[in-house]
DNA sequence: AAATTGTTTATAAACAGCCCG
DNA sequence: TTCGGGCTGTTTATAAACAAT
């Protein structure tokens, strides 16, 4: 009964305190049933789709990648010896002179030592504070707006009825939740010196249905690293979500679309634990992902024998596991390695 | 890990063909957003609060009455020596005279010998055949649209892709779940012989914001029954899943809402399995479901100091245990015993 | 008939935010 | 005042029952 070993929750939660807009509450009988998702996106205009690698210089040798999937957000990578409070007094001063429309949010990633994983274990280089794992700190500078400032939080706190509701439709949930996988530069560092080639091309042609799987997974472009599949990160659990690896598979096709089996082999070739420690109820797990997320939508193929997973339009940000390793390889062999 | 004696799930759901109505699929970027969340609820008109009794004739001593929630349904009682498959040809009969307004869904349930409980557990009767519990059938006769013909479906079967966006917003899912509940007489039965009025009152006036509770709670007005607490129930788990519950609970009050702790004190009043049996690990699970369930909206009271658990205006029924124990002395009291 | 796929509920748990003593 | 613990709320994981294909 006490089986700990559960889910990762690597991630951090935050809640912003929310200077109350209008009034905590009232009762209130007027219909709740406002629907930001569709509004947040159309706020996002800009850095929608992937890093345009716009790395600003930043006061003592801080390297700033726009992120590749939150709006006006942007990673920052710190050495270890600099000093936090000094950089989170200039970014703040930095998004407030960007304006409404320019990045408010920063994620901040410490990049001192040696990124390559030192054999034996998830441990943080050498940093004496055990307390956080990574410094990863997120400071966000006031934006226009209250609502979508903080990247953990699908809904804002709730203290205006019906919030909850418009997250339903918008699937706003989903996509915040997933960016937070992405500040999991520690897993994939290790993915990227063991090499992450070979499983892209694998893929096995034993689906009808794979020929969409394989043309779209030759998108990776990564420069091809070392051959050897790796090893290390087959017996560890990846720090992702089953809803953040379903939407990298399904992410992953051209037609952004995955029959329920193919969403297996494209877990089980991508993150091997799957294949081979998971007890077989994790493919549970992933139908009920499937089924619980309304962002997954199931459609049916146009003869309507086969039927294929979707991800809803308004909650796709179209996030795949290329991108979120590509921005690992940015920040940790580019700058880490200095 | 091998905890097998989990939920009741003592609910039937079914599936319906679905005549396939606009082609399967099609691929379709044609915006899934329809909702017919909003569109059910309006075509309901007729029959929507409570049972009006109105128990028509039917040919082999059958009675019927209009189930008190859901639109076009009559719960049919029927002896056990009846011979179902005449019954249901002519109810089907019955469902297509009565036009697009009337009903078209009955749910028939055996009312053969004694309905009091024999004490020794939940059997059926005295009926050779085991394999369904209680001959729960349930018939629909065509309706005007395939859409909200099936009682146990929360989404219409998923061909066209984004029907579980709609669903999400209307929370209709939540409605027909607890609708399945009501087909539980047995455990009712029980409850009604045992008597269920000590517990209306009780209440105790501890928290703050009791006031809405105790005032809304005499709303109970059955026949002032055995006075004596239930305890045959006490042991056993209510049929009802932790989102009924909370239903019931929230609907038990005048304002539809209660703070969590009264949620909590509400069941365990109700339902003494959670009180005296149950783990304190239901909590959590009520906690749980409040939050997944987006029927379930939190207010803030109007000084900001309480938040209270409300349910979307759209998603609500307004079922309450009252209704579902009226129906229950309905069906098993008069027709059973005859 | 059996396996696969899909839906829903239950339960445990991690963790965040708040309140309160 | 702060600080810690409890309560409330959110999210993910896992198992399971069951339905539909």
């Amino acid at each position: 009964m006490k089986t700990s070993p559960r889910r990762p929750l690597i991630l951090k939660r935050r809640r912003l305190p929310l200077p109350v807009q209008n009034g905590p509450g009232e009762t209130s009988e007027e219909e709740p049933k406002r629907r930001p998702a569709q509004q947040e996106p159309g706020q996002v205009q800009a850095s929608k789709e992937m890093a345009q690698s716009t790395s600003c210089k930043f006061p003592a040798g801080i390297k700033i990648i726009n992120h590749p999937t939150m709006p006006n957000t942007q990673v920052v990578a710190i050495p270890n010896n600099a000093n936090i409070q000094s950089i989170i007094t200039a970014l703040t001063a930095k998004g407030k002179e960007s304006g409404s429309n320019g990045p408010n949010k920063f994620i901040l990633i410490s990049c001192g030592g040696a990124p390559t994983h030192p054999p034996g274990g998830p441990q943080p280089q050498a940093q004496p504070s055990k307390d956080h794992k990574r410094t990863e700190v997120i400071t966000e500078t006031l934006g226009p707006k209250p609502a979508a400032t903080d990247m953990n939080l699908p809904r804002p706190p709730g203290t205006l009825l019906g919030q909850r509701w418009e997250n339903c439709a918008g699937g706003e949930a989903t996509g915040c939740t997933l960016n937070n996988s992405l500040t999991n530069i520690q897993w994939l560092g290790k993915m990227s010196s063991d090499g992450l080639g070979p499983c892209n091309i694998k893929q096995e042609m034993e689906g009808k249905e794979n020929l969409h799987l394989e043309q779209s997974q030759d998108k990776v472009e990564e420069p091809p690293g070392a051959p050897t599949p790796w090893q290390d990160s087959v017996s560890e659990r990846p720090p992702y979500s089953y809803m953040a690896m379903i939407q990298f598979a399904i992410n992953s096709t051209e037609r952004k679309r995955m029959t329920l089996k193919d969403i297996y082999t494209w877990i089980e070739d991508h993150f091997p634990y799957f294949k081979h420690m998971a007890k077989p109820g994790w493919k549970n797990s992933i139908r009920h992902n499937l089924s619980l997320h309304d962002m997954f939508v199931r459609e049916t193929s146009a003869n309507g024998k086969v039927s294929f997973w979707t991800i809803h339009p308004s909650a796709n940000r179209y996030l795949t596991l290329d991108q979120v390793f590509k921005v690992s390889v940015l920040i940790s062999s580019k700058w880490g390695q200095s």
